[in-house]
DNA sequence: GCTTAATGACCTATATAAAGACCAGATTCT
DNA sequence: AGAATCTGGTCTTTATATAGGTCATTAAGC
């Protein structure tokens, strides 16, 4: 991550986390879990949680679902199932779109 | 980040992220946008994008969010303001809940 | 009110994710 | 078939997220 990138990121994707954040957060109080307990037994720390239920939008991906599940906010509103035939569904979807996009077309060349 | 920590994860996150790849990567076909525009769109190296539709869990959730707004993958199956709404919810429910958790019940204590 | 746990805020060292090359193979379009 | 481009690897360098501590403040529960 040369150059120092300051990122930018969209309105949606900020509320978003945002609020992916605070269902961990109502969810984890809902369940009377301290920030300590969530965090051991998603093997992260205390602090990164805390960012976590900020919607801090530097987090690895894999700490927010893991975090997500424990407390029990499903992704997707879809059980482990339904996740599978999804899968399933999108594979399928894949296999029949092109493999690679082309966009060179060049000029349009329509002559007339 | 010291003491090489190996993290786990569980079925569901992996699936989830896996999936939610799977549909990145559909939808980017679909719009036929190739991974460098995306890429470029996004201010991510293709490299990542590479990672982030093939599911990998270490990726910033703020870059995946942000190539799903791109691609039109739509997190929480909710528009903006949608999401807004949610975020006022989220937030009046936990206003109402206690702001700490205490656990130490030490003995339960039930005399009989 | 008092005790004590929980939270929020910092800080530093270090593991590591990401950028930015490069290359080889695949695939699309002409 | 041929040319062009997209894709999927790998490697190196560098910026940065995370772990793990500390400390002050808050707020449960007695």
């Amino acid at each position: 991550m040369p150059k120092s990138i300051t990122r930018t990121y969209s309105r949606y994707s900020r509320e978003a986390s945002f609020l992916l954040g605070g269902l961990i957060r109502a969810a984890r109080k809902e369940r009377k879990l301290t920030a300590q307990e969530v965090a051991d037994r998603a093997g992260i720390s205390r602090g990164l949680l805390q960012r976590i239920e900020k919607g801090d939008l530097k987090c690895e991906i894999g700490a927010v679902f893991e975090v997500a599940v424990i407390v029990g906010v499903k992704l997707f509103d879809a059980d482990e199932t339904t996740l599978t035939r999804h899968i399933r569904q999108t594979e399928d979807k894949l296999s029949l779109l092109p493999k690679s996009v082309r966009k060179k077309s060049k000029v349009v060349h329509d002559d007339f």
